[in-house]
DNA sequence: TAAGATTATGAAAATGAAATTCAAAAGCAA
DNA sequence: TTGCTTTTGAATTTCATTTTCATAATCTTA
């Protein structure tokens, strides 16, 4: 899995005329090595932990450059910073969003896809992506 | 509707111990007057036509109030820039985002709604509040 | 493999939305 | 009014993200 998906950015970068870098083989490393949800400074300091070489500036780009070959997610939640998540091919889901401890819960509903794709086709709409977020308090952080 | 909110207002006022100031009075009256999903800024700048005497920082505390107090509810698109909406006492609804011309198209969808209790229910979440935003192209975009 | 052309990087500066600070102004209870 | 408290607005700060630009690395071609 994880193998793949290095395949799949270096087929994305040279399909882009993209150069390969050490850096982005690092950060892709890492980032492939996270569980879900790194926010792009959790993901600079694992990264500057073992290269403190590497920048602020080429971990916010190449984090928008997978994002941009399909193998990591942008999520913008309530707190301000930015997440990436793993995406897995064909793979779509929502979060329930804990705002007592952060944690994040993921599920699908094929129904609420579905329903959602019937909203768009009565209004003409095009869908080209969407969120789901539900927010409230985890079973840990209501008892 | 206009004096409903207003009165909702004083009395969230009243019962918080506010004062009640020329100020927000004033950003009341305009942002009642506008239409859906203003900006912050957008609301700055029509409060700073007729008032140019009022600060930025009056405009984001005041609209934070009218969120607390139920008359406005703060949406965050991808934008990168808060706004606000009417609240209708009791009214729900989620949002068809169009990325070609900034339209924003209200829906609602008892079934969806439902179907995310279930799903909390299902985690033994509690849920707060949510957000449920389609991206995508609006009939007029798309042609 | 060396040169030349182009792209990527990283430190620092810039940006932009939002929050904060603080002295002055306004509201309020008596 | 008086005196106390809250609110305001200009300016400053914060913080995430983006941009800049000189330097470094990568790729292409000879
Ligand atoms: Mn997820
Ligand atoms: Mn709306
Ligand atoms: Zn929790
Ligand atoms: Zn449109």
């Amino acid at each position: 899995m994880i193998l793949e998906k290095k395949k799949a950015f270096s087929e994305f970068a040279a399909n882009k005329g993209l150069r390969s870098t050490r850096q982005r083989d690092i950060i892709l490393d890492i980032f492939l090595s996270t569980h879900q949800h790194v926010s792009v400074e959790e993901l600079y300091l694992k990264v500057k932990a073992s290269h403190p070489g590497i920048g602020h500036a080429t971990v916010y780009r190449t984090l928008k450059l997978f994002a941009e070959a399909g193998l990591a997610r942008e999520i913008l939640l309530h707190d301000g910073q930015t997440r990436y998540e793993h995406v897995l091919a064909g793979e779509h889901h929502d979060h329930l969003v804990c705002t007592g401890c952060n944690a994040i819960i993921e599920f699908e509903d094929e129904t609420i896809e579905k329903l959602q794709k019937e909203i768009a086709l009565r209004h003409g709409f095009l869908i080209r992506s969407h969120k789901l977020e539900i927010y409230g308090l985890c079973a840990c952080c209501r008892s």
